[in-house]
DNA sequence: AAAACGGGGCG
DNA sequence: CGCCCAGTTTT
C-alpha cells in the first residue's frame, strides 16, 4: 500500500521527466545487455559525462564479451584508462569474458561477477530490459530520505525493500526519472523553488518552519 | 586533509 | 548485519 505523498511522488516524477530526461548514448532503444552492462559497470563513482566520451570507442574496440577475452588486458587498460579504476576494472571485465560468453539475465547470478553489485545488476536488468527492480544509489538514497524522510528506513537491505514497492511497471522510465531529478532538482544543493514535490515533500516542510 | 562513493571482504 | 578497506575525485 502506498501513501497519499508516495502517488503523488510516482505521478509527478514521471510528468516532470517528460519534460527534462538526460540523454545520453547508453540510454537509446535497442541497446543490447552488454551494452547497458558496460555503460552501469563504468557509471559507478564516475561521473556520466566522462563514462560518455569514452563509451562508443570503448564498444567498437570491444563490441562483445568474446572481443574482451581475446583482447591483452593492457590495451584494455589503456581505453578504460579516462574514466579511472583502470586497474581494477579491466582485471573484472576480463575475468567476467574468461568466464562467460553472455550475461545473465537475473539480478542474483550478475551480482556474482566480480566488481558487480546491487546497483549495477539491478541498474542494467531495468534499464536494457524493462525488468521491474529498484535502483539505490546514494542520489535516490538523498531523494528519498528529503521526500519520505519519517518513513524512509535506515539500513540498506530496508531502503530496498521501501524502495521496491514503490516501482511501477514502467520501471524503466520510473528509475531514469529518479537518477535525473536526483541530478538535476533534487542533488546535494536542491532547488525547491523548482519542485514539483513541495505539498507533500518532508524536507521542504520542514524548510518552511 | 577529509568526505563521498559502490563494491569487496571480514567477523 | 555492521564495520572497514582500496582507489579515485571533489570539497
Amino acid at each position: 500500500m502506498l501513501s497519499e505523498a508516495e502517488r503523488r511522488f510516482r505521478t509527478n516524477l514521471l510528468e516532470w521527466w517528460q519534460e527534462n530526461r538526460r540523454e545520453y548514448p547508453w540510454r537509446e532503444s535497442n541497446r543490447t545487455l552488454y551494452e547497458v552492462f558496460v555503460a552501469e559497470f563504468f557509471l559507478t563513482q564516475t561521473p556520466a559525462d566522462n563514462v560518455a566520451a569514452v563509451y562508443p570507442r570503448f564498444l567498437e574496440r570491444f563490441p562483445t564479451l568474446d572481443s574482451i577475452s581475446e583482447a591483452n588486458e593492457n590495451e584494455l587498460v589503456e581505453v578504460i584508462e579516462p574514466l579511472g579504476f583502470q586497474n581494477m576494472r579491466s582485471a573484472a571485465l576480463k575475468q567476467i569474458a574468461s568466464t562467460h560468453d553472455h550475461l545473465p539475465a537475473e539480478p542474483e547470478l550478475l551480482m556474482e561477477l566480480p566488481r558487480v553489485g546491487r546497483y549495477v545488476a539491478n541498474a542494467t536488468l531495468c534499464f536494457a530490459r524493462g525488468d521491474q527492480l529498484p535502483i539505490l544509489d546514494r542520489n535516490v538514497e538523498r531523494v528519498y530520505s528529503r521526500v519520505f524522510r519519517d518513513a524512509w528506513p535506515e539500513t540498506e537491505a530496508d531502503q530496498l525493500s521501501y524502495t521496491e514497492r514503490l516501482v511501477p511497471g514502467d520501471a524503466r522510465a520510473y528509475n531514469l526519472a529518479l537518477l535525473d531529478f536526483g541530478a538535476i532538482v533534487c542533488g546535494p544543493d536542491p532547488l525547491c523553488g523548482a519542485c514539483f514535490a513541495n505539498e507533500y515533500c518532508v524536507y521542504f516542510q520542514s524548510l518552511q518552519e
